[in-house]
DNA sequence: TAAATTAATGACTATTAAGTCATTAATTTA
DNA sequence: TAAATTAATGACTTAATAGTCATTAATTTA
């Protein structure tokens, strides 16, 4: 009779995730390329061997992260969108709010850094990226804009560019904390910092008494 | 009497800035870490070891082409900040157009990205960049940002805050280009971004009748 | 409980790239 | 022009790491 637990366990149904969080950690910690999957099969407690048995590639294992973990997220801001009654700069700080909470305070938070740091060298992963999250991000930050527009709420102007404009703070927020972050003592004050932001966007995107009498 | 010119030439004076050119063409294109030294090399005209002869590891040729394409810039803008006599927005307008031109418009434009990209993984040389260019770059933003408070052409406001909020627009505009830029077709329209940046930053930062008057 | 199944392993192959150094050849000096 | 100097070379060493696969052992089925 074997008094201690077996050498193996055999936990099919648990790996998935539990290698999908160790992948998450070091792929936000080391980025993609310099992540080595012996290292995610070992915070995860298995064998390279094992990570392999499911996860066809690093590639692949990348897109499940992406795929549990921020999906669902760009999903649950669109039905937010699609649900909201009130003026469009509430809605811009709505979407905002549940992002920051979702992604901008989890461990998720690295992976647009992650990214931009590598699209280039792994396009395939860029392009899945690109399709299912900063395209559907996109619409709905330009949907919002046009809301605003139409109603008279903000003022005209080029939307494709007023989008890169709102969301370009948030974003660098994000990325300067997993990347020259480590450089400066002084960590930016998150939430100080976005107040700052959406004041600045409701005054500069808001319509002026003259320019709506022209 | 040899017909032929010599198999190896000897030009210690031009080597370095050959060197240092082949290595911001590839460092740009391919990122830090995953661009080969024996590539630099060769884009140089020159074998590996010849790199070694003139720099000591990776670190120092980057720094290097830091050090001759990016420092000077930086120097400029801090010239141009001394001399300035007018309006803050101006004076803004005139850092952001030089950077634009010097580094914008350049290839120096892919720095941002690879410095983001690979600064947790190389913490030598993302000290070295963020002394020498990130520091000294915000310091003449929040240094334009006070003064028009001072005078009372900009209202209130956290200047180290407002520091990143002005920057990240132009930040984000180069580190796309380089980054998933390749993953849409639509290339955001560089002048139009920064004037409509511009101007929702001018009616986001002025101080308002009413704000002027409490 | 014996046989069949399959989850898990880790040694192995193949590849890549930083950095070294003994050798070679262009140029300068005597 | 012969000797001395030094710029340039590229084969080599060393160290990673993605992905494979024959073997092992936990679990299920008969």
């Amino acid at each position: 009779m074997p008094a201690t637990s077996p050498q193996r366990k055999r936990r099919k149904e648990a790996r998935p995730s539990e290698l999908t969080a160790a992948a998450l950690s070091l792929f936000v910690e080391k980025g993609f390329s310099a992540t080595r999957l012996e290292d995610v099969a070992s915070r995860a407690g298995v064998s390279k061997g094992t990570l392999y048995l499911y996860f066809d590639s690093k590639d692949a294992l990348f897109k499940a992260v992406i795929q549990e973990g921020i999906m669902p997220v760009v999903a649950e801001n669109e039905a937010i969108a699609a649900q909201h009654t009130g003026s469009s700069c509430d809605l811009l700080s709505k979407l905002l709010d549940n992002w920051w909470a979702k992604i901008g305070l989890t461990e998720f938070a690295g992976i647009p850094k992650l990214m931009i740091a590598e699209a280039r060298n792994f396009p395939e992963v860029a392009q899945f990226y690109y399709e299912n999250v900063i395209h559907r991000g996109r619409a709905l930050i330009g949907a919002a804009l046009k809301r605003g527009i139409d109603t008279g709420e903000f003022r005209q102007m080029d939307v494709e560019t007023a989008i890169d404009v709102v969301i370009a703070p948030i974003l660098m927020l994000v990325i300067w904390r997993f990347s020259m972050g480590c450089c400066q003592n002084h960590q930016a004050d998150a939430p100080l910092y976005l107040k700052i932001h959406m004041d600045i966007l409701r005054q500069g995107l808001t319509q002026t008494i003259s320019e709506s009498q022209v």
